[in-house]
DNA sequence: ACGAGCATCACTCGAAAGGGTTACGGGGGG
DNA sequence: CCCCCCGTAACCCTTTCGAGTGATGCTCGT
């Protein structure tokens, strides 16, 4: 039993892939979850031989959540979907372990195509692209407070002004901005802003 | 003729609005585009009556895209569409002269609900939400040399290295940062980059 | 021809940020 | 039980930012 899952926070999107994986020969079933959670809960029960999922989506982002499903089931295969040049965010998916990569700007057809390809040939996988990091395996695992903290900085306070509105002193703040630059890879807040916008961790 | 635009930078999802608001009773021609600038280009040979534009594209953002449109035609009537919970975008949108806005989220019924209200009540708009500043009717147009400020911003890029990469000297680099920063309402480059995410500037 | 806006650069100055390091209590996993 | 990670906090020290101000040249539109 051939089946596909297609994961996507918009109903809109969704239908309009399932109904055209499940135009697919060889696709017998095609399921849907509307985000990563989803996918990540539904795993033990029912496997897919093929995931396409958005790389942008709310909550855990289609980057961390192939990278947990891949952590449980390193099998799995993950195609992502991406709205526009989100280089960055396909990048770290495909560093992550995805298998490749579709502009949802993909036609019909080659949106079958790809879907086929990679059900035929179970080792299918993109040529790894501009992977800016070569041990880019390392997930941007943020804790809460690292991400509370994200999300000041992308609404522009400064580590004093974060820290009264979390109830801590400025020096952790500055901890917790120091540990989460490492995480990400980040060089400053706004790098480190830019990233988690990237990831899908802050809007 | 009641003729509605419908813009979206991903052909899927542009199908996919196209044929749903074709449903809707009264609406007798459906338009596509695939960018703000194609809206813009177009809107002098052919208007419409109401136009769907997505908030997140390439290049010129949607919000960019609706206040250049209104700063032309004040009667233009314009729905944002949003994928998730991009308040900030919508509220931006909306504040430049949206009428109001969509979840791609939502259904097809509430979709089509909402454009046949529109096109019934040319007054029609959604109660403004929580609009930030009350005066963002200002546009965060951002000139060419701002913008790869910017991108070197969300890059992690310092003044210094922005500058040798641009062939600029700090300090004009400085000017131009403190220039977006103004034109954004940013508080620092975090926010900056936060905003230039938000609105769609930068990727 | 004039002003507006853009791009360029410079100088000062105070306020942040960011790196390094240390520390302590608590929770969870091996 | 011990170690690792999280959350909290502090200290030092250097670098960078960001605001303010001023200035010149260019282009475009009126």
């Amino acid at each position: 039993m051939t089946t596909v899952l297609v994961c996507d926070d918009s109903p809109l999107v969704r239908e309009t892939l399932r109904r055209a994986v499940a135009t697919v020969p060889g696709v017998e079933r095609v399921t849907t979850a509307t985000s990563g959670e989803e996918v990540l809960r539904r795993w033990g029960a029912e496997r897919s031989d093929l995931v396409l999922m958005d790389v942008r989506m709310p909550g855990l982002g289609g980057v961390e959540a192939v990278r947990r499903l891949l952590a449980g089931d390193p099998g799995a295969r993950v195609i992502m979907l991406t709205m526009a040049e989100d280089l960055d965010g396909v990048a770290l998916a495909v560093a992550a372990g995805a298998r490749g990569y579709l502009h949802k700007d993909a036609s019909r057809a080659e949106l079958r195509a790809t879907v086929s390809q990679a059900l035929a040939d179970p080792t299918w996988r993109l040529a790894p692209r501009r992977l800016r990091s070569p041990d880019m395996g390392v997930a941007p695992t943020l804790t809460a407070r690292e991400i509370q903290v994200l999300e000041g900085m992308s609404h522009g306070r400064s580590n004093a002004e974060i820290g009264r509105e979390l109830f801590l002193s400025e020096d952790t703040v500055k901890t917790h901005a120091r540990r989460l630059f490492k995480k990400l890879g980040a060089s400053d807040r706004a790098h480190a802003v830019a990233l988690g916008f990237r990831w899908g961790l802050v809007r």
